[in-house]
RNA sequence: CGCGGAGUAGAGCAGUUGGUAGCUCGUCGGGCUCAUAACCCGGAGGUCGCAGGUUCAAAUCCUGCCUCCGCAACCA
């Protein structure tokens, strides 16, 4: 082994539902490089695993019945499952909920506070269950979660905080003498301005309102708080502070944490502060993809999209799906999924092109040569342009590979694909069959071919591994030596091929779109909020009675500064005062299509401050669509008249 | 003026030391027949968001504006 080493690591994930396209996307990017650093002979250490604590799995687990554990064992064996479905290489699998990195929290936790970082203090706020965050009163008006929209319970509790805003000066110390620690480079900014500048405020780092988590060592009423049990998971799995530290000492610090651009923040400002204050190195770099966006907006069921990875991967292929993944989202942009998308990449990527070249050589080795290709060979003029190519696509997907560029990697390989194609076309094989005395330039011409073929099984074996055997098989080939094979043409003496199963074959678009929609029809239903609807509980008469609906007249309406969503409302209801409400309909009404109107207002609604402007209440709209909505307008009702 | 990104052929994207506008898919036409109705060649299709400016020359630099997106923030 060679003193080179690579450390990647994917976000850990939370099991409280099954995972998603999304994840699989995060996953199987991490898994294409360290496939490929393995080959280039780095030692190389690939972790993933889960986030398992929190109330949220508390309660979900209270529900079914069962255990925290019980309940997350389930679903975490179904993550397992996915990621040996997807051929993921990973070297370990971490959970928060073992026994080790418990320990190892537990240890961290204590360093911190013995040096001061970590201090009592007291919390006071609104509190999302499901999100498991905390807000203020002035976020969380109306008693509703303003990530989720659900309701929000008051809660005040002592919790101890790290002190993060000590870390300020260190961090942008970091950031400019690191320039690629963020990766895209232009969330570092985003970071900087939107987080630094303003000022850190200090973490909360613990809770007492539930117990599903690691125990804060001092302090047995309280549990430590997600973010520094989950963004340790990091080093612990290394074996940071357990008694054989080795894989730390040889690994860390991490060459690439590898995660969805949401968590940026934690990843780039809380981790490493975190490991500052326990003086250990910090991660040369945090690459953030964008995400695997649904055609149409975000994941829904009703709009029918099969996003399901094992059902993707069942119909499709593992290497169709991961390539797909890999070749069709930019670097650090968002990508769109459509199953059309995916039927014409594989299609004409995977089926026509590559799979199509190694079933239209391996047929000629087989119908001209019986298989074997004879020793005696004559060259010629398209061999070496094809021979040049090669080696240039070599360094190409290295350079586009090295800095997590794995579309362009592809893109790089593809192009030889086709200049293999193309050569076949500028060979004439079939021409050169007819005549004895150009079997030789024919032997060399498939010869060139498989040759180039072998090449691209070992480019593309970091992102599609099964493929890549498959085509050795076809080849006669055992399996990959290392990497550099790849960078010489004229590796094999011979060939001695084997005809195989077709490797991709062509789908059927129309007819695949038609089943997929008559699957999805199946399902479907005409009355799409039904499930929302039924979702709702049901309250007696008394509670809607504590709503006080009044029609109010528009005498005013100007955008409210510094507010893209805001316009803010003055209303004649009746009583003579005016009244102020502020309300997020900038993106769909003018001040000129309210002024004049008269409108439902809640008007008994406790006030609120947004955006610096007092709003006394709220008007009525509905949400016609998944971006749309209408304001209610009323007709020939006299202002303040009582709505019920 | 909160911060940042982006607007290039029907779709998705490349393209900054300024110098005849490219790729993939789709489309139209041709070639070939080894192959998975695949492969190869060619055509059509863009006033490079808008308006100014610098320059012999601007998608590329400068200024202003419009639109979209992300982050943040208040969609009461």
């Amino acid at each position: 082994m060679s003193d080179k080493k690579f450390y990647i690591t994917t976000p850990i994930y939370y099991p409280s539902d099954k995972l998603h396209i999304g994840h699989t996307y995060s996953t199987v990017q991490a898994d294409a490089v360290s496939r490929y650093k393995r080959m280039r002979g780095y030692d190389t250490f690939f972790l993933t695993g889960t986030d398992e604590h929190g109330q949220k799995i508390e309660d979900k687990a209270k529900e079914a019945g069962v255990t925290p554990k019980e309940y997350v064992d389930r679903i975490v064996d179904g993550i397992k499952d996915l990621w040996k479905l997807m051929n993921i290489s990973n070297d370990k699998f971490i959970r928060t909920t073992d026994e080790y990195h418990e320990k190892a929290v537990q240890l961290i936790f204590q360093k911190m506070y013995d040096k001061g970082d970590i201090y009592l203090g007291s919390y006071e706020g609104l509190y999302c269950k499901p999100c498991e965050s905390f807000w203020t009163e002035t976020q969380a008006v109306d008693g509703k979660c303003p990530d989720c929209g659900r309701p929000v319970i008051k809660a005040s509790e002592q919790a101890y905080f790290f002190r993060l805003s000590k870390y300020a000066d260190k961090l942008l110390e970091y950031y400019d003498s690191h320039p690629d620690f963020f990766a895209p480079s232009m969330r570092q900014a985003e970071m900087v301005n939107n987080f630094i500048k303003p000022g850190l405020q200090d973490l909360c780092i613990s809770r007492s309102t539930f117990k599903w988590g690691i125990p804060v060592p001092i302090n047995p009423d309280h549990v430590i708080y997600v973010w520094l049990d989950a963004l340790t998971n990091y080093i612990t799995a290394l074996g940071y502070g357990s008694e054989d530290d080795s894989l730390f000492r040889k690994f860390w610090p991490a060459d690439v944490h590898l995660i969805g651009k949401d968590i940026t923040r934690f990843h780039t400002i809380y981790w490493p502060a975190f490991l500052m204050s326990l003086d250990i190195p910090l991660p040369e770099k945090v690459y953030c993809h964008g995400w695997v966006l649904l055609e149409g907006g975000k994941m829904s069921k009703s709009k029918g999209n099969v996003v399901d990875p094992v059902k993707l991967a069942e119909r499709y292929g593992v290497d169709a799906l991961r390539y797909y993944l890999l070749r069709e989202v930019g670097y650090g942009a968002d990508g769109v999924f459509s199953n059309e998308n995916l039927i014409n990449r594989i299609n004409s990527d995977l089926a026509n092109d590559l799979g199509n070249l190694v079933s239209r050589t391996v047929a000629m080795a087989d119908k001209y040569f019986g298989g074997t290709i004879p020793a005696e060979r004559v060259k010629g003029e398209p061999d070496d342009d094809l021979i040049a190519l090669a080696a240039k696509t070599k360094t190409d997907a290295e350079n586009s590979l090295d800095g997590l560029c794995f579309a362009d990697s592809l893109s790089a390989i593809w192009k030889f694909i086709s200049r293999t194609n193309k050569y076949i076309d500028e060979t004439t094989p079939w021409t050169l069959a007819k005549e004895e005395s150009s079997i030789p330039r024919l032997a060399q011409v498939i010869y060139n071919l498989c040759e180039s073929i072998r090449i691209i099984s070992v480019l593309i074996a970091p992102f599609l591994p099964e493929t890549s055997d498959k085509i050795r098989q076809q080849l006669g080939l055992g399996a990959i030596e290392d990497w550099e094979e790849c960078g010489v043409f004229g590796k094999e003496s011979t060939y001695s091929v084997q005809k195989g199963e077709i490797i991709f074959p062509r789908i059927d678009a129309e007819k695949e779109l038609a089943e997929l929609e008559a699957l999805n029809g199946a399902n479907k239903n005409d009355y799409p909020h039904k499930e929302e609807i039924e979702g709702v509980a049901k309250i007696g008469i008394e509670d809607f009675a504590k709503v006080d609906l009044r029609a109010a007249k528009v005498t005013a309406c100007e955008p409210v500064k510094k507010a893209k969503k805001l316009l803010q409302l003055t209303l004649s209801d009746g009583t003579g005062e005016p009244r102020t409400v502020a309300s997020g309909i900038a993106k769909w009404y003018k001040p000129e299509d309210l002024i004049g109107k008269t409108v439902v207002l809640v008007s008994n609604l406790k006030p609120a401050v947004l955006c610096g402007v007092e709003s006394q209440g709220m008007i009525l709209a509905a949400t016609a669509g998944e971006d749309d909505v209408k304001v209610l307008f009323l007709e020939g009702v006299p202002e303040g008249s009582k709505i019920s």
